[in-house]
DNA sequence: ACGGCCTGCCCATTGAATGGGATCGCCGTT
DNA sequence: AACGGCGATCCCATTCAATGGGCAGGCCGT
């Protein structure tokens, strides 16, 4: 008697995941580092069968969501970037940002960062760096703890109080010896911040760095994303605080303007 | 007898298409002029009852592709960008360029761009506007035609050639009286570039703008993208070659430097 | 108060998506 | 050359997630 193959009908079809949810999970198994996949490779990391991870990547390289290298693996396609930059709101206020960005960076001469509240982090929107400046632990589409960075904190102070909360509320991680963890500490600073329209982080991630970032305000003076610049600890920090505000501000006047 | 509501089970369920296609669709309905739209028209314009409208939408905020505003307008989310952006291949073109792309903008004082090929269009993946210069026509995640954009034809060039023959057979769609509409001309024009290494196109979208663009080649000597500069017609077009070039083989050596 | 419009819920219905297994092709090793 | 391992795709019976009319509640301008 045929034993193998015959032990009664196996559950099949069906996977309590909406198909959304794979999809995402597809796209966020991509990383910076691993920027071309295997599709089984791709289908381990989505946690999804091998059979569904192959059909899921044909329809998604049909659709121009991904995009099959000569050697047959997997990237994200062009056409997502410009699905999602085409219409995006913050897109459009980065490109309205990017000349005064420019001369910022000309000015200062180190990292020049953008970024906006996304969740529970900042996401860098745009970021100019000079290469010989500090060590890069950020990306253009990274994103930062709220109270580990200078526009985290830009960000955060001028969040609905819900948020603040939660984070105050949630364990504040430690990056280095000067990372603050005390909820007490970060409720004053943000006040600070509140009060005086910019802040100065030293080392609360990287040793040796020091962010110093100024709210962005739209048209309803809403706080609709900071501007940062990332020196060494040795840097006078206090210097730069005056161009980025002016920055801040001919941002805003070209916010409002069309 | 009731006979509304009785008339026989209409067709229920079931659309014939996959979940893919309509989240493509509801992503291109909107523009740039329309970032934010109601659930309503959304449906209206991605052609989905609205039920089936009212769901996506939802299922799609809860994963951050779409963001709904305070006034119930649905916007393209932060997160469909950031995971667009953090490991696409392109964007990482673009990264590695705009350091190279500040410093001609700085210099030329037009509009430059940065640019790849994408299906039968180009797609600009950067662009460091002038305020002061002549009109803007394109956009960040904008799209032109091959044969009648300066970066669209220097691409072509370097195409594989059924994408060349497609093309060159396909209709030649007229902007100007100046946009080259001959194929025989284009297809000279194409080998004028393969052996000068750099194009002028004068008026051929825009009778006032004239576009210069040269290739980038990557690590194995493959055309990645083309650079450009947009400049008004009374102003020498030969002037800008030698800067663009040289700015190409700098993004060039970042290309293969990592 | 009324009509138009937008929105989201309900729920019977069903076809699109599923995943185990078989197949095919490509390596490097025996 | 034959083998074994691996990766990718195909096949197809199975089934549940997605569907879309209908309906009700909310909002606005008239």
């Amino acid at each position: 008697m045929s034993q193998i193959g015959t032990l009664a009908t196996v559950a099949r079809s069906s996977s309590g995941e909406s198909v959304l949810e794979r999809v995402v999970r597809v796209l966020e198994a991509f990383t910076p580092s691993d920027r071309a996949l295997t599709v089984g490779e791709l289908s381990r990391r989505a946690g999804l069968p091998a059979a569904t991870g192959s059909r899921m990547v044909a329809d998604m390289v049909e659709h121009g969501l991904l995009a099959r290298d000569a050697d047959r693996r997997v990237r994200v396609g062009t056409r997502l970037w410009e699905l999602a930059s085409r219409a995006s709101p913050t897109l459009s206020l980065r490109e309205l940002a990017m000349p005064v960005l420019e001369e910022l960076h000309g000015h200062v001469g180190h990292h020049v960062q953008l970024g906006v509240l996304d969740g529970e982090q900042v996401l860098f929107v745009e970021r100019l760096s000079a290469d010989q400046a500090v060590i890069n632990y950020t990306r253009i589409a990274a994103r930062l703890p709220l109270h580990a960075s200078s526009s985290g904190e830009v960000l955060l102070a001028h969040a609905p109080a819900d948020l603040q909360e939660q984070v105050l509320a949630g364990p504040l991680a430690r990056f280095t010896p000067f990372t603050i963890t005390d909820p007490a500490v970060l409720r004053r600073r943000l006040a600070d911040i509140r009060r005086d329209g910019f802040v100065v982080c030293c080392g609360f991630l990287h040793p040796e760095a020091t962010g110093i970032a100024v709210p962005v305000r739209d048209e309803h003076r809403q706080v609709a994303a900071a501007v940062s610049v990332i020196v060494p600890n040795d840097e006078r920090a206090r210097d730069h605080i005056a161009p980025l505000a002016a920055a801040a501000r001919r941002i805003e006047q070209r916010l409002s303007a069309p």
